[in-house]
DNA sequence: CTACCGATCGCCT
DNA sequence: GGCGATCGGTAGC
């Protein structure tokens, strides 16, 4: 288990770290392979604006999720750091709990189970109840790597604002990817 | 393979 | 009242 230091700092920094990192919830889960940082001074992050109801989470002690609604439909996880920063899961590859997953996602290639937000949130069984949730290896849990994996950096996805920060971190190679590059059709 | 569009609703202006 | 840190289906090349 990796303890609340590893996230006792901004999102940017911590982001690269946890690329080969296992994430759990309730034993489902596996190797993180794509994410994305969020921070205070960001236009594009929900703490952009300040505390909010929905954002509390953010605005609270690391080592805590975050977790919110997206489009009406899709549960998202972020891993919150310091200073109202956080990171977004966008991907992992499914190693534990595989047939927990396999139950939630009847007739989904095994590719697609975790591959992008909203997807993983539904894999994980990710919903409100979640938020503010520690990640204390109890129904939360987040082991250290082994070895150091080859990580890229590109720009983040699906967003509108500060769409030029190259705060995306991605597992160089790896098939389980939402994208290999930078989204669909970016450089 | 890429491109477009509808679904669906909580939050912020 | 408008707008997403998205996904899955369909259409077209």
């Amino acid at each position: 288990m990796l303890d609340a230091a590893f996230l006792a700092r901004d999102a940017v920094a911590a982001a690269p770290d946890l690329i080969g990192c296992t994430l759990l919830l309730d034993g489902c889960g596996g190797r993180l392979v794509e994410v994305e940082a969020y921070t205070r001074d960001d236009p594009a992050s929900h703490s952009w604006p300040g505390p909010t109801a929905r954002n509390a989470a953010m605005f609270g002690p690391p080592g805590h999720v975050y977790v919110y609604r997206s489009y009406g439909i899709h549960w998202l996880l972020n891993l919150v750091c310091a200073d109202a920063s956080a990171v977004l899961v966008r991907a992992l590859v499914p190693e534990w709990g595989r047939e927990t997953i396999a139950a939630r996602r009847p007739g989904v290639p095994e590719r697609d189970w975790c591959r992008g937000p909203g997807r993983l949130g539904t894999a994980l069984g990710i919903g409100p109840q979640h938020d503010g949730a520690l990640l204390d290896g109890g129904a939360f849990q987040l082991h250290q790597r082994d070895g150091a994996p080859v990580v890229a950096a590109t720009r983040r996805i699906g967003i509108s604002k500060a769409v030029e920060r190259p705060w995306r971190f991605v597992e160089a190679g790896s098939r389980w990817v939402s994208s290999p590059i930078g989204g669909p059709s970016a450089a």
